[in-house]
DNA sequence: AAGATACTGTGTAAAATTTACACCTTTAAA
DNA sequence: TTTAAAGGTGTAAATTTTACACAGTATCTT
């Protein structure tokens, strides 16, 4: 038997794809929807755009209410407008993605009914999504792999406190690519933006590596000025 | 005597953003509006999304009943969705961006009433627009910017056979700085998607210079490899 | 036809950046 | 004390980028 659902006119939504990154692995935050359409499937936390709120708001306020995180800095990246994207009826997505820290002790607790859980999944082996969100996830991870050289994208999935080492492989993640140490390690301290501390990894079972942290004062000048650079 | 317009709940409308280059110059379509609000003010060719047509389809149709132009390569580049930003109701717009040669012959002519008149003006020296088009202009301004080092932006700017100075000259006009002309030749010639032509320039007064077109194969063969290349 | 005008077309050396590559050191655990 | 595991470091070669100036040629003018 089969389930009548309502329709509508055109609707905007907001999908969300969202980075973290843990033990080396680079993972996007999925819910399980508990709702129809595609009850039951997993999909990008997504919601419906109110009609007085901005979409930057709305993007904000749709991750809460579906995962329960708050204050990322979400960033536009792409709007999904194909005529049949969703079932019910005409809706044009506009998809932003943010990148986050993963922290285990932040517990993922949708709000609203919509979604049963939220949890992460590593980018590698993603299922089927639910509407077009596997195209939109595609999407949204070219961006940040393009964006990843001039955007302080790598700062916001680590710990404040990173190794090098950290560093790097989180560059390897995202580009999927190896990188020569000695190299990587060269050309990032170049920059100028990392500030070594003085202090080192704890609670590992080999030689520390020392901690650095992200200078943003500094990685904004060095940035601006690549902006303004009339030579 | 205030003029009292409807208003409407949720809309998609598309706005568009078309470069041209005529002149030495770099050049965007404008529109003069025929209807409230903001009736007589100039404008970008924009107009509301249908129920029934993707909006990438919308984007063509509106720039032809807007301007007269058809069959451009339209690419979105950023939707606008601040809750006040139309006074007549909640109007999302999704911007996109096309680059054409500008072809004296090629009428403009606005199909649609809403539009009086369709017309090239330079981007030095705009006007402030309708709406917050100055906003979506600049936005669409800097992502062309960014990406004429990755995308075939020039070549659809020129026509089909230019010389390397015309290349040269839009090249600063986009960036808006001045190019070395030995190193820019070198460089452009050592990508390997320039075809050289057994033609040369004509009517001009002075030592016509050679014509090239833009091998438009070898560009996405290089392209290609540069997003496949994981070494 | 001689000269003026205006743009075409070309090379090289120095500097900066990128690449390839291997081994000793340090820490904790066994 | 030995082992396991990752930390941390330098150099030479190759490539790319930058800076820089003048003779050649087509057309127009007189």
């Amino acid at each position: 038997m089969e389930i009548t659902l309502p329709t509508f006119n055109s609707v905007f939504s907001i999908d969300c794809v969202i980075f973290g990154f843990e033990a080396g692995e680079l993972k996007i935050l999925l819910i399980e929807r508990n709702q129809e359409p595609f009850k039951d499937w997993l999909a990008l936390p997504g919601y419906i755009v109110e009609q007085d709120e901005s979409i930057d708001d709305a993007a904000e306020r749709i991750l809460y209410e579906l995962t329960g995180l708050r204050d990322l800095h979400m960033q536009q990246f792409h709007t999904f407008g194909e005529v049949n994207r969703h079932p019910q009826g005409r809706v044009i997505t506009v998809a932003y993605y943010a990148l986050i820290r993963i922290n285990g002790q932040k517990d993922l607790r949708p709000i609203t009914q919509y979604a049963r859980k939220a949890f992460w999944h590593p980018v590698s082996e993603l299922p089927k999504l639910a509407f077009d969100h596997s195209e939109i996830f595609e999407t949204g991870f070219n961006k940040i792999r393009r964006r990843l050289n001039y955007q302080p994208i790598a700062f916001e999935l680590l710990p404040e406190k990173f190794t090098l080492t950290q560093l790097q492989s989180l560059y390897e993640a995202v580009l999927n690519k190896k990188l020569d140490k000695r190299n990587f390690r060269k050309k990032m301290l170049s920059y100028g933006f990392l500030k070594e501390l003085d202090e080192k990894q704890k609670g590992v079972s080999y030689r520390a590596a020392k901690l650095y942290k992200f200078d943003r004062r500094k990685y904004a000048k060095i940035f601006n000025n690549e902006l303004n650079l009339d030579k």
